[in-house]
DNA sequence: CGCTTAGCGTATGATACCGAACAGATGAAG
DNA sequence: CTTCATCTGTTCGGTATCATACGCTAAGCG
């Protein structure tokens, strides 16, 4: 487990791409370190790279002009930051930040182009990729409107942990509450119902999970609708 | 201006297309009237054709388990309405409703498949618009988050305006509480205010906007940022 | 012309979340 | 072992929106 982060097949993507595109690309595979925070891209900035992560999680998030955020979708070993490189506008007005330190194979935003007007499988696969990340955007949208603070706990714990395959968190109240656009109170308030409930414990910065089937009940459907259409899309990725 | 919605042109993504393409697509082109809440797909079903509007709004919204729902976006006379067909989905979780009466023209599933594997400028056009439609997305996330509803009010009111091209809208206030995921009583309160305020006349279905200036400063941001980024990526549009 | 109904206005109490302020606890650093 | 910054817990008043309920009125219809 130790050395997975290192190796291109940890990232789903990579993991189901046909041999030849990965020898392809291999020379120009870049492995970096994301540490906690790291802003991968700015609101309308030029994309330069597009990130595989391995055993990191990327938030895609809004900053309105009030200061106040939201993230709007989360990326991690299943998926790929930058999808607005091969979409045509090479910028978009969210930001990328990682949210769990780890490791991502970036690839130069040159070779994605390339690659992409070959017009081959990776193509029909990236685009599938961008329609689940879609799903997740949307389901979001709807999530933000109709449920409560509880429930979206539930569905971000969940999301979060499917893209690191772990069970252990390490995030602060405060990230959270930045992620889901709520006060760091309402999330200690939700967490505190959810470790009274038996379901996580929580220790300054560290949430792990005690029950996951209990976390995936009291969650919104959210969760199940985002989780389903990844599956759906993308059925080489590796049961979560 | 009567005739306008039976000619392809009205529609700015066709406008946008080589002529080459859009004498190769006409014999497939079909003309559909498009009646009031008429639903051009379901959730989970495959899409069985591609609409271009050219007089009508077409929201995509998501429906909980519990009966409430979001748009999540709205296409008019700017975009296209099935994105999933050629991202690879074939079908998405969002189910699309005429929100305002008129016509569009439709092509068979299959020749938008065809056309989209040629990976000509066609493609790119279409995908560029899908990261338009991606950012609308995104930003009403955002927007269900941190914005009240007032503000939320205006945002809309000017997204539809100008996806149709005319001041008045015919639209009840059930129908935009159902859009924006709110009461019908907290639609009639911001109606009732941008009224007092001289920006918009609202009688019994009908919104005559009398102040564009004036809603435009009352909405969000989101808004804006909207507008401008579809500028940005589909730069032929006819300005609004 | 009167009836019906769709669409809109209004009121009341409930509730989830906010804003701000502060107190306690834990772990890392010296 | 002490200090200190960080993280978490708690409280209190305020507010936007909800749920519900009911009344009014302009259009459409027979």
């Amino acid at each position: 487990m130790s050395v997975v982060f290192s190796n291109p097949l940890s990232n789903q993507l990579l993991a189901a791409l046909p041999q030849a595109e990965l020898q392809r690309w291999s020379p120009q595979f870049e492995l970096v370190e994301l540490p906690l925070g790291h802003v991968l891209y700015e609101s309308g900035a030029t994309l330069s790279h597009v990130y595989f992560p391995t055993n990191t999680i990327v938030s895609l998030l809004y900053v309105l002009q009030s200061g106040a955020s939201a993230e709007i979708a989360v990326v991690g070993q299943e998926g790929l930051v930058g999808v607005s490189l091969f979409m045509g506008g090479n910028s978009t007005s969210s930001r990328a930040v990682v949210q769990s330190a780890g490791w991502a194979f970036r690839l130069p935003a040159l070779a994605m182009k390339d690659e992409f007007d070959r017009a081959g499988p990776v193509l029909h696969l990236l685009l599938r990729y961008t329609q689940a990340l879609i799903t997740q955007m949307a389901q979001t949208a709807v999530c933000n409107r109709h449920h409560q603070l509880d429930q979206q706990l539930c569905r971000w714990l969940l999301l979060s942990l499917d893209r690191l395959s772990v069970n252990e968190l390490v995030m602060t109240q405060e990230l959270i509450a930045n992620m889901l656009g709520v006060r760091r109170e309402g999330v200690t308030e939700g967490a505190l119902k959810l470790q009274m409930a038996g379901l996580i414990q929580y220790s300054r910065g560290r949430i792990k999970v005690l029950d996951r089937k209990g976390l995936e009940a009291r969650s919104c459907e959210c969760y199940e609708v985002v989780k389903r259409e990844y599956e759906r899309l993308l059925p080489d990725r590796i049961a979560s």
